[in-house]
This record gives C-alpha cells, structure tokens and sequence, in this order.
DNA sequence: TTGATTGCAAAGAATTTGCACTGGG
DNA sequence: CCCAGTGCAAATTCTTTGCAATCAA
C-alpha cells in the first residue's frame, strides 16, 4: 500500500503524492519513463485536480527520498521513473522515444579502472545510448 | 587562421564568430568547456560588445557545422567545447567542477554490442562519471 | 551593394517559489 | 485543531526569436 510507504519516508500520504506513486507504479508497456507534463495530463485525463507545481513540488521530494530517479535525456525535459534500487543504464529510439534499460557488469567494472587511474572516486554516472530502435530502423 | 576555417563552412568571418572561436581554442589550465554565460564574460571583460544571444546563435552554428560539441552535464547548462573528430567521454568533479576527458575502447565495443543485442542501431552516445578529483577527496 | 549577421528586447519553455487556503493526522 | 501540503500565479533560469541596424564580401 503506497500510504505506508509514503509514511515510513515521513511524508503525509495526501492524494497527489498516492497518485502520483500510482501513475509511476502503472508501468505502461511502452515506457515508465514520464515527464512531469505527461504525469500531468495522465491526472487530468482522470479528473484530478493536482497542479502542476504539485507535480514537481511531489517528484523532487520523492527523488529525495531515494523512491524515484530523474534523468535528463538529450535536449529533451527531465523524465522520472521509480527507482528500485537497482542500477540501470539506457537505451532511447530517437525517432520514437522508445526507451529500453539494461545494466553491464562489465562497462561499471571499467567505469571504475578508469575513475582509479584518473584520481577519481566515483560518486555516480549516467550513461545514454542512442539510436533507432528495430521498429523504427 | 581560424578566418580561413570559417570560410570553409560557409560562414563569414565576424568579429563575434572569430572572438568565440579563440576563446575556444584557448584551452584553459582548468577546462576547455564552456557555458555560453562563461564566454560572454570571457567577451565582456576583454571589452568586446558581444550579445549573450549572438554567442547562442554562433554555438548553434557551430554545432551544426561539426565543429563544436554540446554538452548537457547534470543539473546544469549547456556546455560547449570545440570538437576536433575525436570521440571522448567525461569525469566531472562533484565538488570543483573539474572536467577530465577519456575513452576507452572496451567501453565502447560494449556498447555495440548491447545495442545490437537490444536491436539498435547506435547513433550516438553519452557518458559522464561524477565524482571526487584528487584535490577534493 | 546586399544578403548574412548582430544587438537588443521580447518571447518561450521548463521548473521553482510565494502565499493564502485546505486537508490529513 | 494545526501545520504540512497544495493550487495558482508570478518569478526564475536558460535559450531562442523577431526585427531593424550593421558589416563582410
């Protein structure tokens, strides 16, 4: 149930913040990378009345609390998705949007040789693969 | 002479292109990355009268003419740093904002072979690692 | 000369903030 | 009941655009 989760992280469990975790739940089978617009226009589809202030104002605190990621794709606005915990790269379609996720043991084992060698500690990455998708080739 | 290397792509040889060029080219102890904010002040303090527009406008230019790269670094701005062919990725100090540029070969083999495996077609790619230089550990 | 280029100011797009009102605990 | 949370509109930040003036070829 999302209102205990959203009290363990001690934040009140009102509607846009339930909604909101709902919407991000839902994962569609073409992607559960959303804007806040998209998150937006999702509510208002369903007759709720949630700002879009709200929205971000709700998005930033969860990305706080470690229970969301936001990333920030090529020229585009910053998209969200529930973070499990689980580290994961991307892949995006530039034609259709298309987003798919993988993880690569060994590109993170030679992100941190390289971090090493150059007198870095590596604190986080963030790696975007972009190309056509096998629909759209 | 970078008149000559303007003409080349077609575009005139101004004052505002010219300025901006050098100050590409002048790669600093610290960064050859820039903000267009960061070279209009570059511009305003050597008292050049240069529109922080007009700087947009010639980045663009640039861009599309292969001749300098964009890049979207968490959080931030735009930065632009002359692109001379050579592929190469980025480590960024969290703390300082220290840039080091690599490329490693393994890495980018992998990556191939992951889109391929995910039925892309790779056009393009980012990667940046955030973390601590040696000075701010 | 003359079309490309610029400066300025105004427009846009994405995101954040101030503030009075509302609702969850 | 009371303060965290919200909606709305206004403010910010970064970047782009319209247009008359200017400059390189």
């Amino acid at each position: 149930m999302d209102t205990r989760e959203l009290r363990s992280l001690g934040l009140k469990a009102t509607l846009p913040r339930i909604k909101i975790l709902e919407i991000l739940e839902q994962q569609t089978e073409f992607s559960n990378h959303l804007t806040a617009e998209q998150i937006y226009k999702i509510l208002i589809k369903g007759n709720e009345d949630i700002g879009l202030a709200t929205i971000y104002r709700v998005l930033t605190q969860f990305e706080s609390s470690g229970i969301v990621k936001r990333h920030h794709f090529e020229g585009g606005n910053s998209v969200f998705e529930l973070d499990d915990g689980e580290h994961h790269d991307h892949i995006l379609c530039v034609k259709c949007g298309q987003i798919a996720e993988f993880n690569d043991d060994l590109i993170e084992q030679r992100q941190k040789e390289i971090s090493l060698a150059l007198g870095y500690t590596l604190t986080d990455h963030s790696l975007y693969l972009y190309g056509y998708c096998a629909a759209c080739r």
